[in-house]
DNA sequence: GTTAGCACTCAATCAAGTCGAGTGCTAATC
DNA sequence: GATTAGCACTCGACTTGATTGAGTGCTAAC
């Protein structure tokens, strides 16, 4: 799919003049913006096209148009310009470079609230996580016939237990050679240590108890995986109500809620991977909670400690070319304030 | 003041009926809570007393009558009754008891959200800080004739300056002295050690200096101040947007705003003193973003930690006595789980 | 002291009417 | 063939006015 040029124009123009106001964009607006010199009318045939393509959509008749997932994506990927910061923002942000803390972790967290603070938009983030929690061991306990229950005891002594159903028939020389095997092949193994193809030679090896094992193991993943010690939080949650699109308090309730259980969290700092910059916009969310919501999502470094994620939140109208270039500005910052930590410095 | 039998009553019945519905209460709808058998003229009369004596008040004329503060004062002063839970509602918090974490703080963190899941309420707490901060060091240097800039640096090399501005003209032989006076005296002394006695002890001691002593000693107890290394955390904060009074977008987020910012909630933590659970309502709050709010707030004492706190937060027609009732089994079961804290143990 | 009755108040709700921004289409123009 | 002016039409947003009903205060009777 090609656009010519005018049709680009108009698109970006519609989409950057929606984000300024929330309101649907007509045609007249556009023609007056005398970035190209034709009328209303033709404006309004190119919107038809673009509407037709995809990338606008109209909330009803005889309203403006407003943009489409799939129009904020060409817009992201082909169209957004860098974002200037002016020279009052700049100076506003380098006087966070003078900030000076120590404890990495509490300094990510301070940065994310100024800068939230500063740019109004809510910020997600993960610290850097270590890979090395363990599950110190295993036991196994028979209930009934069919049933047993797991539990796992973590390096943090944290203690978790299912009850587990079985399809057959298990006496308690199955539990107990199953809880062996764990014990002996998992037990005390450092998270980074443990890997799918593991998983899969204990399923080998224990080839006859595989229809019992199963269950087993899908607990035992869900343990290790929560194992993860890295934190999340949020910073600046309230800024969403500053957005008309939830002015309504059913919705902004909804998403608050979202992104009030950690768990969430975590799974949206897991899903980026080493890019760049990582937009995901309105319906691209796996969540549907997020369908109206544009993710910008960074990953930060620090050596010795793990990967860190960041990044920003806010109605798929958001501001993507400030929201990456801030993006940028503070994984920046966070590189360099963590590589030449050696405080004790004075202002 | 006092209040006859039959007007406790009223009033009792007033709010927690409007507790349940916030609904300005009428008084046909307390006549015919079978109560006490009078009609709605009668209740109309005590009700006009109750609005006289200033525990409640009308929303306009014609419409019912809503707690005032001091109305919700006397209720939980001297009328509200232990909150009974139903036995579905101790099945589900017994269920909690089984948790088994070691690590204190997040121990008390997950089980503040979930207690925040169950009662659909928001949590506030302070973890158990330890007031062992100490400032490392200061400095001052003279910026113009009547300004210097003070530099602060504490234990954790976090760097703290503020410019100060005098009522005179100052030279380096002051600022020199001043910096002198503050290093000898404050810098490596643990927070705990600092006490209102000993900054008096310092004014008194410089004494010529007054005027120009007293910012700078504002500023340096505002470090202090922040010095306490506690955490303090939010749970369920998007629950606020339940209470109809928050429908209203603008006052939902001045409160999350308010709530967002940990410094207001560290001092609403340090707040509390030893009292057994400190009940705050509506206007008797300092900051004016919560003078539409409760709060009920407890403190909980790990031994070798300190103190932390712990609290619910609402609109100010919150459901008092389940709130402290839920708010005693919490901190009473944060207690029990960190005084046996022998963990290893089997669910 | 209590209650029934009545006039009065006032927010909330609803329907009807108006307004205006914006569209799509057609015919004229460049 | 692309562009534009003009016009009828659509439809949400807003205004207005009438209606409703919950609730009050007051008075007179019980």
């Amino acid at each position: 799919m090609d656009l010519g040029e005018r049709k680009k124009k108009i698109l970006g123009a519609v989409i950057e003049h929606y984000i300024r106001t929330a309101e649907p964009v007509g045609s007249r607006t556009i023609s007056k913006l005398d970035e190209l010199g034709v009328s209303s009318a033709t404006i309004r045939n190119e919107m038809a096209d673009l509407e037709e393509m995809g990338l606008l959509t109209q909330p009803h008749t005889s309203a403006g148009r407003i943009p489409s997932t799939m129009g904020y994506r060409t817009y992201v990927d082909r169209l957004m310009k860098n974002y200037e910061f002016s020279v009052s923002e700049i100076n506003r942000l380098r006087s966070l470079m003078e900030l000076q803390l120590t404890e990495v972790d509490s300094m990510i967290k301070e940065l994310t609230g100024i800068y939230s603070y500063l740019t109004n938009y809510t910020i997600v983030g993960s610290s850097a996580g270590n890979n090395n929690g363990y599950i110190k061991n295993f036991h196994m306990v028979q209930i009934d016939r069919n049933s047993a229950l797991l539990i796992v005891v973590t390096d943090k002594n944290i203690v978790k237990n299912k009850q587990i159903y079985f399809d057959c028939d298990i006496d308690s020389t199955v539990t107990e050679k199953i809880s062996n095997m764990l014990n002996e092949n998992l037990a005390g193994v450092v998270k980074s240590k443990i890997n799918l193809e593991k998983i899969y030679e204990i399923q080998a090896e224990m080839d006859v108890y595989k229809s019992v094992l199963l269950p087993v193991l899908n607990f035992v993943n869900e343990c290790i995986e929560s194992l993860d010690n890295s934190e999340v939080f949020i910073s600046g949650a309230s800024k969403l109500l500053d957005f008309p699109e939830y002015s309504n308090v059913q919705k902004a309730k909804e998403l608050l809620e979202f992104l009030d259980n950690k768990e969430n969290l975590h799974r949206m700092a897991a899903s980026v991977d080493n890019a760049d910059v990582k937009i995901i916009i309105g319906n691209e969310n796996d969540a549907i909670e997020l369908k109206d919501c544009s993710i910008v999502l960074s990953s930060y470094n620090i050596k010795g400690k793990g990967t860190g994620t960041i990044g920003f939140i806010g109605p798929t109208r958001m501001n993507y070319s400030k929201a990456v270039s801030t993006l940028k500005l503070l994984t920046g910052q966070i590189d360099k304030l963590t590589s030449n930590k050696e405080p004790e410095g004075e202002k």
